[in-house]
DNA sequence: CCTCCTTGTTAGTCACTGCTAACATATAAG
DNA sequence: CTTATATGTTAGCAGTGACTAACAAGGAGG
């Protein structure tokens, strides 16, 4: 049990993270939303939180960017979310499948596992 | 996003199978409050929905037996449990932390992958 | 300038799943 | 049988994290 928790955070770091490599343009809460099939409401009252953790900063034209920390945070889990996708990939897993499962699992599993995931990837 | 929310059910089904096969005896709520580090006010709760959803049957004396359905659920969540555990540890994880991570996935990874995890461990 | 569309926020809700405290019932021990 | 301990239940609470509805603010176009 005792599941971290975090999970939550994790992935809207991860995902502002992604926006902003994709848009190529500052992220803003509508875009996450759309990216994460939530409600403006919901995203708003997450970025809230994460503003209060100093994990994001707003700027004045509503646009939002990551703290050194939440840009560590984001950063942490989309390389687990790229390992562990090539990872399934690797033991015969189809890439849309293997995105679904990386996205579910990368907040829980352990970093020892993790270590593991990438040994066997280096290793092919 | 979207985690099958079954999650808490099939960690309880599951555990009431494993100590079917510990205890040697019928089950009680004790046992599984004990076993989960849960109190037993959560438990009893939580068997109640159990036994709403037809996934076990309370006997007179304060047992719990799963039902045909609930063995099904049991049987898969356990069977999962144990798969992925082998795997962790073939790729080198340590055991215990192999066992922790299974808990944590087993009810969220796709049956997809579930199969990919099978055929490595078969493959060795 | 005013209006409309987009975006953001707030208030209130819900489901899940754990908790403690208090009470109820069962079982075991004297 | 009676008491004490073990076990089960109920009520009420907390935190997470989603939702809708309604309102607020900003920018674009007439």
């Amino acid at each position: 049990m005792n599941y971290t928790k975090k999970q939550s955070s994790e992935d809207y770091l991860e995902r502002i993270l992604m926006l902003q490599k994709e848009l190529n343009r500052p992220v803003r809460a509508i875009d996450i939303a759309n990216a994460l099939n939530f409600s403006r409401a919901s995203v708003s009252i997450a970025l809230k939180k994460l503003e209060q953790e100093e994990m994001i900063i707003y700027k004045e034209n509503q646009t939002i960017e990551l703290t050194e920390e939440g840009l560590k945070v984001a950063e942490e889990t989309y390389e687990r979310h790229l390992i562990i996708t090539k990872a399934l990939i690797q033991i015969g897993v189809d890439e849309d499948i293997a995105e679904d499962d990386a996205c579910k699992v990368e907040h829980i599993i352990s970093e020892e596992t993790f270590k593991a995931l990438k040994r066997i990837i280096n290793k092919k």
